[in-house]
DNA sequence: CTGAAAGCGCTTACAG
DNA sequence: CTGAAAGCGCTTACAG
């Protein structure tokens, strides 16, 4: 039980060895203004041949509290994909903010343009120190993190990038390949001359780019194999269950071949009950580990759940601006999400 | 830029509101001796009035180290798994070092019951304050543990369980959900009338738990169901490829009908290159994201790789023991790693 | 059984 | 441009 000697490489040690005050070291580290070229040497000379690194947890004490603002989409009736995403800057919150930290949550609805922008002019008002957002709407998150960039703010996307737009990271998934890696099941579980059909579900499928770029890799995967493979699409853009029913019930008596089918996004949930009506026992795969879906897939109505974890991303994108923050830690431009395969056999052991 | 207005709910205050000194306070959140009863409750009371939180920065800052030791099997020639734990070990490492931890690590040989022993009493005799281990010879690690018990000191049990032997976490597979999860996949690509191969390969496997458990949970898959699928299985204990491959090659001959093969651990490149060099095209399903398998998974001689996680699950037992260790919180006694599904479109992606 | 002081390694005003 | 002091919220000896 003996008492922690003292550190001797700590701002304390620099100041002596370079004959100056422990203020002026730290305006050094922080190059703030107000030291002499001469001393700033000096000290930045002593700082390299101790390999001085700062206790982050002294620091973290000293100074004053660190803000992060958030921007998702709310919750809504339409699907419950962004409580996730919620949990998990709440689990970050949690974590960091013995740490001072305190994290401003912001929602947006992703049918309101506006909502967005009030929200984000809201966040520009409380200057954070850092904000984690989700660019549904690209030309008005361009115009936001154009400010952000402009009062200094760093930014991070989550779930869709911008990629013109150079952000301190984005993470999320990566839709290509998970769409790709849903062609590579289809590729097990049916033969060759077994057709599929693929399910866009959404009432504006043209701006959805998450549905567009999962349709082209599971695309991709059959072209690049130069498969045969009938492949069947249907877009429907009147969600309620009823007319979609009665499209899915129109293409499988036209196409009995059918022996797949792959929803492009959490709506399979809908889809599996569908089935279930019209006595049809298809394969069905889909996405996102959403209450719902989780029933289904008990219930042995969906077979296969690709998954991103969402919460986690959002977990992450709070982690990385915390760490960029405390410690201007180089950071990973890009963080794709690994791509999860669930069944009803692993769901119990997933985390989202 | 305001400074940080004081805390009203720290010891100061509590120490204010009980007309006593902070000292006296400490005494009373650390349950440590002299202190009178009467003072004790008085200050009990203002603590849970204030609804008091220790603010982990200052407790970290100010008080002594924390050492936690590691015991976990040599990287060996055998097989490259414990690479991942060993860097999840790191990592963890890395993150809280800078909260005033440090880690021992300590390793034994698998085929070596006294480097286990050895090492154990190693780490007594450092008498470190957590410690995480992998209880691979069971009376060895009993006898360990019993001390530990005596000497107060948490253990946190991994990859392995010793359920009689109480610890405060374990964390590791499902090993039998995980064989389950397998015969759900065959399920998915075979028919009802292929017959698949169990392949056990070892030296010794009627010790290795790990490849009885697996083994159970991939029959249990087709007896829960009452499938009449022919399982075919043999036990492979000449571990050299010649051996491993003149085995299979018998076994193929003689059951023609057999499509899907799936191996109880991480030899599955060893029988995937096996099957190459008998020119035969099977479906092929094994465990561990280890770097052999992922290659013979690129080449598309693997198809289906089953992991666990091994370098998040040593991460995890040691922020176990720091959590249990710094904030007292409440910790899960079991923790089951998620079963992931891998295959040659998906690898990319996962992080072991 | 209790208190007063020093200290952990930083940052923050303030003074000059 | 620089320094000296106070403070963040705890823990650790030491003294009585």
């Amino acid at each position: 039980m003996t008492k922690k000697e003292p550190r001797l490489s700590g701002v304390k040690e620099i100041a002596r060895r370079a004959n100056v005050s422990i203020g002026t070291v730290d305006r050094v580290i922080h190059n703030r203004y107000g030291v002499s070229p001469k001393t700033r040497d000096k000290i930045n000379v002593i700082i390299r041949e101790l390999d001085y690194e700062p206790n982050l947890l002294a620091r973290r004490l000293a100074s004053r509290v660190i803000r992060i603002a958030t921007l998702i989409p709310l919750v809504s009736d339409e699907t419950s994909f962004w409580e996730a995403p919620l949990l998990g800057i709440g689990q970050a919150e949690s974590e960091i903010k013995q740490y001072n930290v305190v994290i401003d949550k912001y929602f947006f609805d992703q049918n309101d343009k506006d909502s967005f922008v009030k929200q984000s002019q809201k966040i520009l008002r409380k200057k954070p120190d850092g904000i984690l957002m989700v660019p549904d709407f690209i030309q008005e998150a361009v115009k936001f993190t154009d400010k952000c960039k402009h009062l200094n703010i760093p930014y991070v996307f989550m779930d869709s990038d911008i990629p013109d737009q150079p952000s301190l990271s984005y993470i999320g998934p990566n839709l290509y390949s998970s769409g790709y890696l849903a062609g590579n099941l289809v590729s097990y579980v049916t033969r060759e001359k077994d057709a599929v059909l693929i399910l866009n579900i959404s009432k504006d499928i043209e701006k959805q780019n998450h549905i567009l770029r999962k349709e082209e890799g599971f695309r991709g995967y059959f072209k690049d194999r130069g498969s045969k493979k009938r492949i069947e699409k249907i877009d429907i853009k009147r969600v309620d269950p009823k007319s979609i029913e009665k499209e899915i019930a129109a293409v499988l008596t036209k196409h009995k071949d059918i022996k797949l089918l792959f929803v492009t996004n959490s709506r399979v949930s809908v889809v599996a009950s569908c089935l279930k009506r019209l006595d049809k026992k298809l394969i069905l795969i889909g996405y996102d580990f959403i209450r719902e879906n989780i029933e289904s897939l008990k219930a042995g109505d969906i077979d296969f759940l690709i998954c991103q974890k969402p919460g986690e991303q959002a977990y992450k994108g709070v982690m990385t601006l915390y760490k960029f923050l405390v410690q201007k830690s180089e950071i990973e431009q890009v963080l794709f999400m690994p791509i999860d395969i669930i069944t009803k056999e692993n769901y119990q052991f997933y985390r989202n």
